[in-house]
DNA sequence: TTAAAATAGATATAAATATATCTTAATTTA
DNA sequence: TAAATTAAGATATATTTATATCTATTTTAA
């Protein structure tokens, strides 16, 4: 069953995944001042092959001069653009424990343009108070609040046991995109996006690889 | 440049990383007090292809009865034991600040053989005290912590800027597995295996594809 | 001024992963 | 009891992803 969603895009997905630590070695060579870097130095900075490098790189659009490299600031600007990085995504958090205030206090999101605009939940111990500046409301006010702010990404932070019943009112709500982090596989229409953060699957690898 | 360490097992990462959706899944219908489960089954809840399912169960060694699946409880065993997760494994947590705390508070690693035997900050605020149960030491006292206890995994949510300092420690004190939630490349030895969770390469999907 | 070296970009190949097809065994039901 | 059905298991194929090779371009230095 091949998921037509995350394939709409000439990138594939391991591409994709790969763009955000060649941006963190970019970030951090201009500020160094460097004018130039090239698809060699990145790789070697992230022990990859200089050619999985450059075709990654060239879904952005970016151009290089053979024996010099890429202009820094243009391959920063290019990848940004390419990721959306440089147009701000409204985002919620449901779910306010352990994990979602840990996502809400992440300084990294915003620097890529995610803003955390609320947060939710449904324990009374938590609706009205802040969370590092964001309101938590109760999940009963979603709707009302989501009327007239659309969102893109809700992060689902709640006890796998709820996950399935809070994603149908999200849907309900026009959400069209979810962070999953909770162990559940959510079952949603065809033109909602999942993306499923699924720390148990890397749990395994380090089990049976150790 | 291939990465060994993760191809010493005769099953792909993408196969053990699906493992424990499967386990889910079993545990699940074991706790409903089904007898058998076919992979089909399995594949419909997940979205997945039967071939698929059948193939990565196959690893394990489990022997299904075709028209019937397989023994619910005897599959359950196979993949837990194929995952290392029938055996404990002690871990530490090296920075007790957000993620770190989350982690430390998750009791589905514990449920998988992971058991968090204690933490360690460079902060004042928190050595000496616990979190959950957990106590907090300095990390100067990491390598008088760890002569007598061999650790299996070093979960690392410090500042992603002293990670490399931070992980040259722990391969000092002889940790061969490190979980890494910065978002830094680490510079390890050949023998030490790290598996990185890389939040951002997630929101970079999520980013593109919505 | 020209040869050598390094690197982007294009094209071709290989490796890894997923899917399809076929065969056989267990079960149900006509 | 035999035919139909379902699912495992084996083998074959397709797709995706990664890597290698080749060419052209730019720079450096002999
Ligand atoms: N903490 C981790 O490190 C970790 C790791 C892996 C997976 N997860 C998953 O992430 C999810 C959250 O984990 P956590 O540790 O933060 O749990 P938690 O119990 O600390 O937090 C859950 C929060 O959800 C709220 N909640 C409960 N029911 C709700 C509902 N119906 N609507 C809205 N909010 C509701 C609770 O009040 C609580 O604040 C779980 O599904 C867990 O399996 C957590
Ligand atoms: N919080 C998130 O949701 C999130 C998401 C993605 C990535 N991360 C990454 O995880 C890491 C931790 O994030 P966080 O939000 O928990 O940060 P945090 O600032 O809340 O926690 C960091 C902790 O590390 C401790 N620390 C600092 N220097 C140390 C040292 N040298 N040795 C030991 N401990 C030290 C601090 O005292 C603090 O307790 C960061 O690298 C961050 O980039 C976090």
């Amino acid at each position: 069953m091949k998921n037509k969603k995350f394939s709409q895009i000439d990138a594939s997905v391991p591409t994709i995944r790969r763009l955000p630590s060649y941006l963190n070695v970019i970030r951090r060579a201009l500020n160094n001042n460097l004018k130039v870097i090239s698809g060699t130095v990145i790789a070697s900075e992230l022990e990859l092959e200089p050619i999985q490098v450059r075709k990654d790189l060239a879904v952005t659009g970016i151009v290089g001069k053979p024996r010099v490299g890429y202009d820094v600031k243009e391959l920063k600007n290019a990848i940004e653009s390419f990721l959306n990085w440089d147009k701000q995504h409204k985002a919620i958090v449901v779910g306010t424990g352990n994990l979602g205030t840990a996502l809400i206090g992440y300084p990294g999101f915003k620097q890529n343009g995610m803003n955390i605009v609320c947060a939710f939940d449904s324990s009374v111990d938590k609706i009205g108070k802040q969370i590092l500046g964001v309101e938590v409301y109760g999940l009963k006010d979603l709707k009302d609040k989501l009327k007239n702010e659309k969102i893109d990404i809700a992060i689902l932070t709640v006890p796998s046991e709820v996950a399935q019943q809070v994603t149908e009112l999200l849907i309900e709500t026009g959400v069209k995109s979810i962070w999953n982090f909770t162990n559940e596989k959510l079952k949603v229409p065809e033109d909602v996006l999942v993306l499923r953060e699924d720390l148990s699957s890397s749990y395994a690898v380090l089990s049976v690889c150790q």
